[in-house]
DNA sequence: TGGAATGTAGACCAAGTTGGTCAAGATTCG
DNA sequence: CGAATCTTGACCAACTTGGTCTACATTCCA
């Protein structure tokens, strides 16, 4: 497998559905689910979790709903992640420190490490209005490129800054 | 947690340790238990996988052992990964084709395919051999580079020709 | 003001997975 | 033969997962 829970993906799924319609945008749970082919029992629980994770904001009563907290382009497929299933990692060493004392033998932890953040930052490029439309199959200069690179361990704050608009997305 | 299970962590690490060796040696199940700090038994049960998928040969009796079926530098992390938790994907719907029947809302589980097929490639990049010695920090030239490509979607069979030596490996 | 439509909260559970142990057997070496 | 090792498979407690259900709170509108 590894693989996403099938609850984090309904979650991808619900909130592309979301950001398909033109931005600040009521979606009640039921019209949600009708149009994800999804329980809707299972779509409110989702959207809770979203909500707790200020993915989502809500409005009750009879003309409420659920909207993006943001821009769907500012909300990243990382973030909707994170919000399941808790800190991306490899291993549990790499999100829960401590959990394994420092033996000689972790390189391969602190390397895990390494590759579970590069992971991060081609997840944390990819935006939810990038999911909207099929990405492009051509492989010329049209596709859009992440790069993963190891061996920059330290730099994350550094990275942080692109975080906010990291690529262009080409709507 | 997107995480692997503990298993595929502990696969990786014995497969690790088997690699600090200079290359045709033989492991003994309690050696490498030794050397990994963990269970015997547990070392038993995934080096037994891992002979099923072909990632380490055995030799039985009194002088047996297990060895690392191939030289570490063309032992992918993907290709354990994958022993242990099957096809690498984003969804239950990109590794097992049929299961979600072409909704017009699946857009997006057609880009996680392609989130997915970029992931396994990155994975697939990642030696045994990089694994022994901790990855650099520095972010300049000596950092190693993985770039995933989005749009690429079709073009698998031609990024094969790159896994038997996609990158040299700096050891 | 009351009722309908919605979100909110949490209990609940069947089914499956996970991580680990154990015991009995097969193979090889000396 | 006997020791050391791999081989096979059963087994299980603990946890996770996905999904349902019930009861309640809030808001809108007639």
């Amino acid at each position: 497998m590894f693989r996403l829970n099938k609850l984090t993906d309904y979650a991808v799924v619900v909130m592309t559905q979301m950001a398909r319609s033109p931005e600040p945008s009521l979606h009640t749970a039921r019209e949600l689910a009708g149009g994800t082919q999804l329980p809707p029992a299972t779509v409110g629980k989702v959207l809770r979790a979203l909500l707790d994770h200020r993915l989502v904001t809500s409005h009750r009563g009879m003309k409420g709903g659920y909207a993006l907290a943001r821009p769907a382009r500012e909300i990243s497929v990382a973030q909707i992640i994170s919000a399941f299933e808790g800190p991306i990692g490899f291993t549990e060493c790499n999100t829960t420190p401590g959990c394994c004392d420092l033996e000689p033998s972790c390189t391969v932890r602190y390397n895990s490490g390494v590759i579970g953040k590069a992971l991060q930052h081609a997840l944390e490029s990819i935006r939810l209005s990038d999911l909207t439309k099929p990405m492009h199959e051509s492989s010329t200069g049209s596709g859009r490129t992440v790069s993963i690179t190891f061996g920059s361990g330290e730099n994350n704050e550094h990275d942080q800054h692109h975080h906010s608009r990291p690529y262009q997305p080409r709507i």
